[in-house]
Parts: structure tokens; sequence; C-alpha cells
DNA sequence: AGCACGCCGACT
DNA sequence: GTCGGCGTGCTC
């Protein structure tokens, strides 16, 4: 008879692994190993636990150490490199493992009784190997992206190297031939190979997955991403975990999936902020994919045809090496010319100038659809009573009510509150309740009035509600049934609209002026991108190239300057001299603690009390201020901003502070996180 | 986080 | 008389 210590990771808050005793009494059963997920008592409930360590004593008292239950050993254990990529992912993030190890891994990997596994394992055990690659794509590649892959391939260890290429240079292809020399070559030497492929949002970029599973038919593709059904979530993992998918195809969860022989890593559109997780375990996929590169000495490649000015600056100081694509690949296809529209001359009641209409009506006659690009959703962002001044306020959030007039309804859209649209004003009965500012629907409305015979297409978190309806929507205008697309920024992502030749951008303003240090340069990634829906085909001949036109009451801003003669690396250099003149980001490194309460002083004074808990001469501790929308959903909210120059330094402070942080017990709701991006 | 225990108000 | 509100305490 035999008998260990497992130390077992939890999903637990507590920031410890925990201790189990395991006996085999017949010395018959496998020794259970590191990797692998046990069955264990914790309370009064039974849970799956990864195991981190396997001793022979611990300091734990003796009455309170209990046995594991049992020990799945039909799978084979996670890699130790796996455990040490989450192990850094909690101690980065200060987060206790356990809340790292066990989300990432599938649902039916975790309930008690294993049936589902044990039909996914036989189904991944019936999966061919990759033995065959189909001959290389009939798609040729310019001397741009030849110099790219070659380049690329000419690396087998670490090495992270940013890939600017403007929309429609085929950063695509740069990454499939890349993938394609590393599987080729692991076909030939029998030493297994995988590849992981991060996009933002996967069902934006239905293409994309297409052309992979086209591109690679002999191949296994995983896809992964937070929408997959339970079942299907497990059969992908097991791909992955197995070795038998070559690629993975996923969104930011995807850089924890258990690869073990992963040779190549891709993050697209690396600037995207929907890499950044914004609950639980607030990570940045991008920054832990560098890691986990690093860690397995392998090369990363990160594309953006706007890339985040981090990443700008590391290729900059020669971090990261720096690859342009500076063309348009498509034969004759350039980029749009892009044209402002003042709105200070060009009056606008409705939400469209005279020159973007006309814009349109050129388009609409010559049968090639425009693009319209409003990041608001409703019909308007709020109502009023001229009478009396009354507004259409949340009642639990510092926020405004936004009208959906299709819906007939008011919507917060923070704490999605709704109420009908009142038919008099709730204090004084005007009337006569007037809609602000402009939504979508507005907009719609107002395409619908000027072009009664245009089929007008609004595709919109509220439009695309039911499961599949963004796929049906964005089908139709492939097929050519739309004349006038209309949207927020779900229609600026990924999609290749061949007859598209004018792209109108409504009410961009706003960001210019935000208090957020990043809305700059969100908004001009953002416009980049949606001008990339315009003219991605080639057009021969006619004399007429696509065309962008922004309506904006501050043409002579930088950012549309910049704009204009498609110069992001002049707005990067920019971007990042004002961020060292004011301290920002990448140039000092923060993290950011946030509590809420009823009442907005009880989270005032927990940071108060969390500021001063530790000293440390290298970092500076903020005031702690109320947050920019303090109440939502009854809560207030309030935040401390923590700094300093160093990583290395502020990770020094983070853990003790977080530890201290813990033991006061504070019944303030708090978190903290490192690397913010909303501030 | 769960999940229990524990001690005070409106109901079959 | 009990069902249930959420305060607080514990989990190897």
């Amino acid at each position: 008879m035999s008998c260990q210590i497992l130390k077992i990771a939890l999903d637990t808050p507590l920031d410890t692994a925990f201790d189990y005793r395991w006996v085999n009494p017949s010395d018959t059963e496998d020794l259970p190993k590191v990797g692998q997920f046990a069955l264990v008592p914790f309370g009064r409930r039974e849970v799956i636990g990864l195991i981190l360590s396997v001793h022979t004593s611990t300091d734990v008292p003796a009455d309170k150490l209990r046995d594991v239950i049992a020990v799945r050993s039909q799978l084979s254990p996670l890699s130790a490199a796996w455990i040490e990529l989450c192990r850094f992912a909690a101690e980065y993030y200060q987060r206790p493992v356990g809340e790292v190890v066990i989300p990432s891994c599938p649902k039916n990997l975790r309930v008690i009784k294993p049936t589902a596994l044990d039909k996914a394992l036989k189904k991944i055990a019936a999966m061919a190997p990759a033995t065959s690659l189909s001959a290389a794509s009939p798609l040729e590649l310019n001397t741009e992206q030849q110099q790219v892959v070659e380049a690329l391939s000419a690396e087998t260890g670490f090495k992270t190297s940013l890939l600017f290429g403007v929309t429609g240079s085929g950063k695509t292809e740069v990454y499939l031939q890349s993938a394609d020399r590393i599987l080729r070559r692991s076909i030939q030497t029998g030493e297994p190979a995988q590849i992981l492929i991060m996009v933002p949002e996967i069902n934006l970029t239905p293409q994309l997955e297409t052309n992979i599973r086209n591109r690679f038919p002999d191949l296994h593709i995983a896809t992964m991403h937070s929408q997959l059904a339970e079942g299907e979530r497990m059969q992908q993992w097991l791909a992955a975990h197995s070795g038998k998918a070559s690629i993975v195809l996923g969104t930011r969860l995807s850089v924890l999936a258990s690869m073990p022989y992963l040779k190549l890593i891709v993050v697209d559109e690396e600037h995207d902020p929907s890499y950044k997780q914004q609950d639980g375990l607030r990570y940045s996929a991008r920054d832990l994919a560098v890691w986990r590169a690093r860690q397995l000495d392998i090369p990363i490649v990160l594309g953006s045809a706007t890339p985040s000015v981090e990443s700008w600056q590391h290729a900059a100081t020669g971090r990261y090496r720096k690859l342009a694509l500076t063309h348009r690949a498509a034969i004759n296809a350039s980029l749009p010319a892009v044209g402002l529209i003042d709105m200070e001359r060009n009056k606008a009641p409705d939400g469209l100038s005279a020159p973007l209409i006309a814009a349109i009506k050129l388009r609409l006659e010559k049968g090639e659809q425009s693009l319209l690009f409003l990041n608001r959703r409703g019909y308007a962002p709020v109502i009023n009573c001229d009478a009396c001044g009354w507004i259409s306020n949340c009642r639990r959030c510092t926020a405004f009510m936004v009208l959906h007039k299709p819906e007939r309804r008011l919507r917060c859209h923070h704490c999605s509150a709704e109420t009908r649209i009142p038919s008099a004003c709730p204090t004084c009965g005007n009337v006569d309740l007037q809609p602000l500012g402009r939504g979508t629907q507005k907009i719609e409305e107002t395409l619908q009035q000027l072009f009664p015979a245009a089929r007008i297409l609004r595709i919109d978190a509220d439009s695309t509600r039911k499961k599949g309806s963004a796929q049906i929507a964005f089908d139709s205008v492939h097929r050519g049934d739309v004349d006038i697309l209309l949207g927020t920024q779900m229609v600026a992502k990924g999609h290749d609209f061949q007859r598209l030749t004018l792209v109108g951008v409504i009410n961009p303003d706003t960001a210019l002026f935000s208090q957020d240090y990043r809305a700059g340069e969100r908004l001009f990634a953002q416009l980049m991108q949606v001008a990339g829906r315009a003219g991605r085909a080639a057009k021969k001949a006619e004399g007429n190239a696509s065309e962008v036109l922004i309506q904006t009451r501050y043409p002579a801003h930088p950012l549309y300057r910049a704009l204009l003669q498609h110069d992001y690396p002049g707005f990067a250099e920019t971007t990042l001299k004002e961020r060292r003149d004011a301290g920002l980001p990448p140039f000092i490194f923060q993290a950011l603690l946030r509590a809420e309460a009823r009442e907005l002083q009880k989270a005032l004074d927990f940071l108060e009390l969390a500021r001063h808990l530790l000293a440390d001469d290298s970092i500076t501790l903020n005031d702690p201020v109320p947050m920019n929308i303090v109440r939502v959903a009854g809560v207030e909210r309030a935040q401390l901003l923590i700094e300093c120059a160093s990583r290395a330094q502020l990770q020094a402070f983070l853990k003790p502070w977080v530890e201290s942080l813990r033991k006061m017990k504070s019944r303030i709701r708090w978190s903290l996180e490192v690397d913010p991006v909303d501030i």
C-alpha cells in the first residue's frame, strides 16, 4: 500500500493549492501524475482539481487532510510547460493558479461522471494523424510577401515579429504560407507540429476559417471560442491536447489551449481590444502569447495594419522585428481615397451631410454598395423634455436610457434596464419629448426616407440578437442583396465586400476628446479597419477607386490628417511622443485597483486604506477617484491607479500588497487589473 | 466563489 | 408556529 500527498489546484478565489492524501491499497493502480485531473472532496462539495505536484509529506494537520476520490487517468496529463504558463499568468495577474488552470479546460472534463470524456476520447482516437499535405495553393505571393515568408521561415527559435501590413495586403496568405512550411517539414521529419492562430472574434471573421480549411484539407483544424457548445468545446480541446489538430484557430481563450507540439503562434489584429479579458482573470492574450512563445522557444507573429503603440515601440527598440507589407495584394486594388466632410460647413439635421448623401446616391446609380459606420446603437442616446429639462436617466446607473424606437423601449446599455417610452414627461406631463443625438436606428430611418427604393440593412448588436442572425445578414451583403449597409463596429471587421466602394463614417469625433488616453489609438485603428472594407477587389479600368468619407467637425485634427495619408507610422510616432511626455504606457507600467459598494464613500475609503497598506519608494499610488460612470446597476465604483517605471518593481510590489488586501477581509468587492486598458 | 449555519420578519 | 432574508465563516 502506498500513500502520497497531492497538491491540487482548485477553482476557488483562495490563493493556495490544496493538499490531499492519495491511497492505493493494492498498489495496482498507476501512480497519479502531475497534470492529471483529480476528483476531491472540498467543503461539502466534490470538485475537480488539477494535480500540480506529488509529495510524500505535508504541513497540513492530519485531521484536516482528506482523501482523493479518483484520478482521471484516461486523459494524458497536461504538460509541465502548460502548467508553468498558467502559473505565470496567475502570478502576473495576481490570481490563484486554480482560477487559471480549471476554467481554461472544458467543463465536461470537470463533471463528476466522465462519460462525455470517454465518448470524446474515442472520437479523437479515431482521427487519423496528419500524414500528407496537398500541394501548395494556385495563389501566388508578391515579392514583398515572399520576402516576409522567407524571413519568418528563417526562424525556428523564439522571435517576435511584428507584421505591419495594410488591410488587404495579404497578411493571411503570409500566415498560411508560414504554417504550410512548418507543417510540411513536420510531415517529412515525422516530428509533430502544431500552430496556434489567434483572432479577435471568430464569428466576425468566418472567411479566415474557410480559407484555412480550404488551404489545408488534409489536416485537422480545431476552433476555440466562447460560443462553442460544451460537447463541441471538449472535442476541439481534446483535438488540440492530443496533438491530432495541426492548427488551432481561436479567440483570446485559445492562448491557454493545451498544444503539446506548438511550433508557431500567430496573433492576427494584435492591436484589437478583445484580446484583453475584461473580467475574472484580466489577462492580455497577446502578451501571454508572447510569453508562451518565449517559454517554448518558438517564433510568434503579431499582425496588424494598425499595431498597438506598445508593439510599435517594441519594434522601434529592436525587441520585436518589424516586417512590412506595404501594398494591397490584389492586382490593381489600391487604398481607398479618404475624404473629410467638414460638419461646421455641412449641416446635417438627420445625421447625413449633403456630400455623403450624394456619394451614396452615386453608388446606388452604379449598382455598387455603400457602408455607413456609426458606433452607437439605438435610435437616440437620450430623450429629454424641452419644457422642464427632464432627461431619460437610468435609475440604477449614471447613464442615459437609450431610445430604441422599433422596439418602443428605453434601454440602459450598462445594466440592461428597460422601460416603455413614456408618452408624456414624467415630471411635467409635456407630451412632446425630444430624442437627442443619433444612433444607427435613426440613420436607418433617414436612409429609408432619402432612398425609398434602396435595400438598406442595419447590422448591430440589436439587429443580430438571435444566434446565427449576424451570419445571415453578412451573407446577404455578400450576395449583393443589400445596397446600403449600416452598422456599429460589428461591420468594421474581417469582411471583404467585393462590390463595396463607399465607406461613410458618421460621428467619430467624440473619441478625440475622451478621458481615455487610448481612445485616439482605438479610433485610428477602427477607422483604418472600416476604411479597409472598401475597394478590396481589383477594379479594372473604371477610373473610380473606392472612397472613404468621414463626417467631422475637426477636419484639421492630426488624427484625421494622418488617416488621409494612410500614415499609421506617423500617427504611432506622434502618439508615442505624447505618451512619453505625459508619462503614460508603454513608458510606465500600471495596475488598477477597483472597488465597489452601495455608497461611493465606502469604496473610496477602502481604496484609501489600501493605498496606505504598504509603502514602496518606486511605486506611485494615486488618489482614489470615482470611476467615469460612477454607478452601474445600483453599485458605485471607484478606482486607484498604481504606477511604476519598472514592470519588475511593480510586480514585486503587487504580490505582497494583494496578499495584504486579501487579509483585510473587507466586505467591499474589489478587483485588481494589471496593465489595465480602460482607465 | 459556493455552501452551510444562524438569527429575525410575513405568511400557509 | 415555519419559510426565507442575507451576515459571517470555512474550504486541504
